[in-house]
RNA sequence: GGCCCCAUCGUCUAGAGGCCGAGGACACCACCCUCUCAAGGUGGAGACACGGGUUCGAAUCCCGUUGGGGCUGCCA
């Protein structure tokens, strides 16, 4: 076995259940059986878990495939759907029914809560009433493990260290539905001894059925016998790693309906991949030497199982944000228009004939690459350079020009004065300048009412830099129209 | 209820008996820079849950308490 493991290189897989959009949780456990493969040359390997047939649909199973690529965690093999599979569960199951490791049962939940009860309470779970009753499997009885009464199991864990259950606190778990149909806890053992799986990563909520996984293992490897797959006779237990939870500011474990888990939503409003990958892998690991914003050869090269935390960790989407902004400001004007590009196609919004024009956007985009930590904030600061009148702010309007005693006098001066100029930045600062001497205030008083008159708000990008790009004519008919309500 | 896991600043974490009068990052506050807003710079406030041990010495090891979480489906 040390022989087998020693001259194989790990593999792990990535097993997630569809349900129709990505969870953080799911990216964050992919993302670290990702690093652990790639880090140790092994493999990655995408298992589809739909045994369940609500679970089994086509376009899910792309959602998956579509933001494991957007991550850049592409799966070297797969993806494997169980749901196709399913010959080779049935044979498992047949062996292990004719080493007697399964027995049928027709109990509904409702004889079951009726013994409990009438039994005083006690503890939930099914309580055996079938084990020795001799049952043959048949419609409408599922089939169960028989787990020892004695003894217990021991699961091995890199990240919390040995974890020991008690065999007579493990019920007799349904293996077969009454349908025929495979359990998730079958089929997984099922896969990872065939796929021969060496690591099991995964989120520590599994922690408790894994004791059962182990006893499902033992049970498959004594149940080849002695006819064939003699490679498989031996297969060794994979090692198990328990990743923590992620959790909400409640922390409790991120919840659909509650918390915002979707990657494709976050993808949406404007979050890297690149950011999420690398925020991602922060959650319950940290890298020792050097900053938190590393790209993913550097964590690679740091990253050990063994390293990881035991403590939940809280997704927090205000220090994401700050990464996703540490990398928009690292790239360069190209990057960020061409990424800005993508972003407002996938949107939809490139076609509304909002009049965004990208050889405009490119001249400001520094400025705005600055200003933004994800890329939804863009539009809204760069919304005056595509529309005739700018989108007017009531509140900024109401301070800067509509309250504002000296509104009206640069509003005048800077009209008269933009006219003449030379339209390049510096010069138009440099008329702004002399109007502020003019009226007796700072520039950064000065030049409220202007900022307000052409971008529509008291924020946003720098101003003269804005009106060299926006235009002499458009900048004038604004102040222009800015009088006029004043008036 | 039962079983299991966990416990360092508000948050993510560094820390594997003395290097810790606990370090970094996000958030927060102040100041500097500045045409607004940011970015950037500087500084600040802010934590070893509690109680027992073990030890010359504990954030680090052990036990207990408390607190939080997970599982307890013919879902995964």
């Amino acid at each position: 076995m040390s022989l087998m493991q020693s001259t194989n290189l790990p593999r792990v897989r990535f097993a997630p259940s569809p349900t129709g959009y990505f969870h953080v949780g799911s990216a964050r456990t992919a993302l670290f059986n990702w690093m652990f493969a790639r880090q140790q040359g092994g493999s990655f390997i995408l298992r589809i878990e739909d045994t369940d047939t609500e679970r089994n649909r086509e376009e899910w199973v792309t959602g998956i495939m579509d933001a494991l690529h957007w991550l850049g965690l592409d799966p070297d093999e797969g993806p494997y759907r169980q749901s196709e599979r399913m010959d080779l569960y049935k044979e498992a199951v047949d062996r292990l029914w004719i080493n007697g490791y399964l027995y049928a049962c027709d109990c509904t939940k409702d004889d079951l809560a009726h013994r409990i009860q009438s039994k005083g309470g006690g503890k939930p779970g099914y309580d055996g009433y079938c084990r020795d009753r001799g049952l043959e499997p048949g419609p409408g009885r599922v089939l169960r493990f028989k787990v020892p009464l004695e003894g217990s199991t021991i699961v091995e864990d890199l990240i919390r260290g040995n974890v020991e259950f008690r065999h007579d606190a493990i019920e007799d778990f349904v293996v077969v539905k009454s349908t025929g149909a495979p359990l998730f806890i079958l089929a997984n053992a099922v896969d990872d001894m065939d796929m021969g799986i060496t690591h099991v990563i995964r989120g520590e909520d599994l922690l408790p059925s894994t004791p059962k996984g182990i006893l499902l293992w033992r049970a498959l490897v004594d149940s080849i016998g002695t006819s064939s797959a003699t490679e498989k006779r031996r297969a060794p237990l994979p090692v198990f790693a328990h990743l923590p939870m992620l959790v909400n500011e409640r922390r409790q474990k991120l919840s659909k309906r509650k918390d915002p888990v979707a990657i494709e939503d976050y993808r949406d409003k404007g979050f890297l991949a690149v950011a999420m990958r690398n925020y991602l892998a922060l959650l319950g690991w940290s890298p020792k030497e050097g900053p938190e914003k590393a790209d993913m050869n550097e964590l690679v090269r740091q990253f050990r199982l063994e390293d990881v935390n035991h403590s939940p960790a809280f997704f927090d989407v205000k220090k994401l944000a700050h990464l996703n902004g540490e990398y928009i400001r690292g790239m360069s004007t190209e990057e960020f228009v061409a990424e800005y590009g993508t972003f407002r196609r996938r949107r939809g919004g490139a076609d509304k004939g909002s009049g965004f024009d990208e050889g405009v956007f490119r001249r400001v985009a520094p400025l705005v690459q600055e200003r933004v930590e994800i890329l939804s904030e863009v539009e809204g600061m760069v919304a005056f350079l595509f529309s005739e009148q700018p989108p007017m702010d009531a509140a900024s309007f109401e301070k800067a020009i509509q309250n504002n005693p000296n509104a009206k006098e640069i509003l005048q001066a800077a009209k008269n004065g933009y006219a003449e100029c030379p339209w390049h930045a510096i010069d138009i600062r440099e008329v702004t300048v002399g109007i502020a001497e003019m009226v007796g205030l700072k520039l950064a008083k000065a030049q409220a009412p202007i900022r307000v008159a052409v971008t529509g708000s008291t924020v946003g990008l720098p101003l003269f830099e804005s009106l060299e790009v926006l235009g002499r004519e458009r900048t004038i008919a604004r102040i222009q129209a800015a009088l006029e309500k004043l008036a």
